[in-house]
RNA sequence: GGCUACUUAGCAAAUCGGUUAUGCAGUGGAUUGCAAAUCCAUCUAGGGCGGUUCGAUUCCGCCAGUAGCCUCCA
């Protein structure tokens, strides 16, 4: 029985969906006037774990993540950079997949732009000002009417007296309650407009999301997501809206992921102590970092360190090091252990427990490997499967193992090859000085030698 | 100032009102020509002060520290 944290009754709920065996779920994707950093990239991991098992829990999941592709910094870069803003918007997407490939993360079912969804934008911000929980300001834009709204503040636990207008928000003339946010922005000289009943202008970000869940799952669905710092004012302005406009609830189940930080401090744009994903698979494979996240809960906060991915990549070492060997084409029996990943993965996606268990598996399989290769296939095969939910060990262990980047000064397996077979002969002929000489060598190279009773294998240190 | 979390061994990270988490690292042993890998054993825990309880790391209260939100942010 799955239990999901709510962020909107902070607690463990038994997850019932909307209709039975459907679930329909929206994440607050990217706004791409850049590269994703480490904090997208857990984004990313996280709802894609959330959506593989909730599949494999046997639901049919719509898996909605939208892409914010206008809005204000967007229209500052591309001033910047002196190109169109749809320009540079593509050129983000299009990175922001090969991150998203690379991580192992399988795309969502619907990927909507708040350039496609202009129409539902601007219906809903008509009808919201027919509802009068909208109004056009002194300025010429559109605003959302806090006060009209009565449950403004319960995602988020603030009270509308207790936000202190005015201490780090600028107070607008043109808006009656300063949390008014805007609807629709009128466009500038030289700014990308759409034309609208309030003017040629561009929406707000928080009617992006309403707009595009709505057209995409309908007035009320099962799960959203998004990072924690998206639920004030963001998630609290999508209910404000989508509520008012249909009248109905918004959302079931609010699910937010903790951040990435640097020394204890989040990792984040307007810092600037982020390191982008590609940054980091230059250093780092991309499994490494897919299992850093796994590793930790995912509301909890996560450092990010050398030595958090090191440890990382040392842990994924053992996984492939145990199904090293061993036969993946059995039938797939399920023991214990799938139980007790499930029950794990159940407990509000527990993924640091789901990870013990496979740990566990490993050692079992490292017992019996020698002495009954039939259930320790078996066991691989299980395995396998369960952390095919999370992402990770769909590698062929050597492959894994023996990765590396030959170009960076990497020895080439043919020389490694060669250099082994003269080792075989030198232990041959009991010359041990040679052959500790050829493995001492290797080392020094980053090849570890390793006997086997089936002869010799090698791996590259992680 | 308001609100929300968190505080576990050398490091990371879970569970749990009484029973080995798990990984990395350390120590001892098995194995090995020697290593590596692997297996076995083992040392380090639960911020501080109170309370509830037969018993609390786990529940409650207070204190301290850390982080986050209250502006764009995943």
């Amino acid at each position: 029985m799955l239990k999901i944290y709510n962020t909107l009754s902070r607690n463990k709920e038994i997850f019932t969906p909307k209709v039975e065996g459907q679930v329909g779920m929206y994440v607050c994707g990217m706004t791409v006037y850049d590269y994703c950093h480490v904090g997208h990239a857990r984004v990313m991991v996280v709802f894609d774990i959330v959506a593989r098992y909730l599949r494999y829990s046997g639901y049919a999941l719509t898996y909605v993540r939208n892409v914010t592709d206008i809005d204000d910094k967007i229209i500052k870069r591309a001033n910047e950079n002196g190109e169109e803003f749809s320009a540079l918007t593509e050129r983000f997407i299009n990175a922001m997949h090969e991150d998203e490939r690379a991580l192992n993360v399988l795309p969502p079912d619907i990927e909507p732009k708040a350039t496609d969804s202009m129409e539902d934008m601007i219906a809903m911000i008509a009808d919201l000002i027919s509802k009068d929980f909208a109004y056009v300001g002194a300025n010429g834009d559109v605003f959302y009417a806090v006060d009209n709204f009565k449950n403004y503040g319960a995602l988020s636990g603030k009270k509308l007296e207790d936000l202190q207008a005015g201490e780090r928000v600028d107070i607008d003339a043109a808006k009656r309650n300063p949390f008014d946010f805007v609807l629709w922005k009128q466009a500038k000289a030289d700014e990308p407009f759409w034309v609208s009943p309030w003017g040629n202008g561009r929406p707000g970000w928080h009617i992006e999301c309403s707009a595009m869940s709505k057209s995409c799952l309908g007035n009320h669905f099962d799960i959203h997501g998004g990072g924690m710092d998206l639920q004030f004012p963001h998630h609290e302005n999508e209910i404000a809206q989508s509520e008012a406009a249909s009248g109905e609830k918004f959302v079931n189940v609010w699910m937010h992921n903790g951040f990435v930080r640097i020394n204890e401090e989040k990792m984040s744009k307007s810092l600037g102590n982020f390191f982008t994903v590609r940054e980091v698979l230059k250093q780092y494979r991309p499994e490494v970092i897919r299992f850093f996240v796994l590793s930790s809960h995912y509301r909890s906060p996560l450092n990010y360190s050398d030595e958090q991915l090191n440890e990382s990549a040392s842990a994924l070492t053992r996984l492939y090091t145990a199904l090293r060997e061993l036969d993946i084409a059995a039938d797939l029996v399920q023991t214990t252990y799938t139980e007790r990943f499930k029950e794990a993965m159940d407990d509000d996606f527990n993924t640091a427990v789901a990870v013990a268990v496979l740990f566990e598996m490993a050692r079992e399989m490292n017992k019996i490997k020698s002495t009954n290769s039939e259930v320790a296939n078996q066991l691989a095969t299980e395995l396998k499967s369960l952390a095919d939910v999370l992402g990770i060990l769909q590698d062929d262990p050597e492959v894994f193992l023996q990765a590396g980047d030959v170009e960076e000064g990497g020895v080439a397996e043919q020389e490694i090859e060669s250099l082994i077979e003269q080792r075989v002969a030198a232990k041959t002929n009991k010359d041990w000085a040679l052959a500790d000489k050829i493995r001492a060598d290797l080392k020094q190279q980053g090849i570890i030698l390793e006997d086997v009773a089936t002869g010799t294998s090698w791996r590259r240190e992680s």
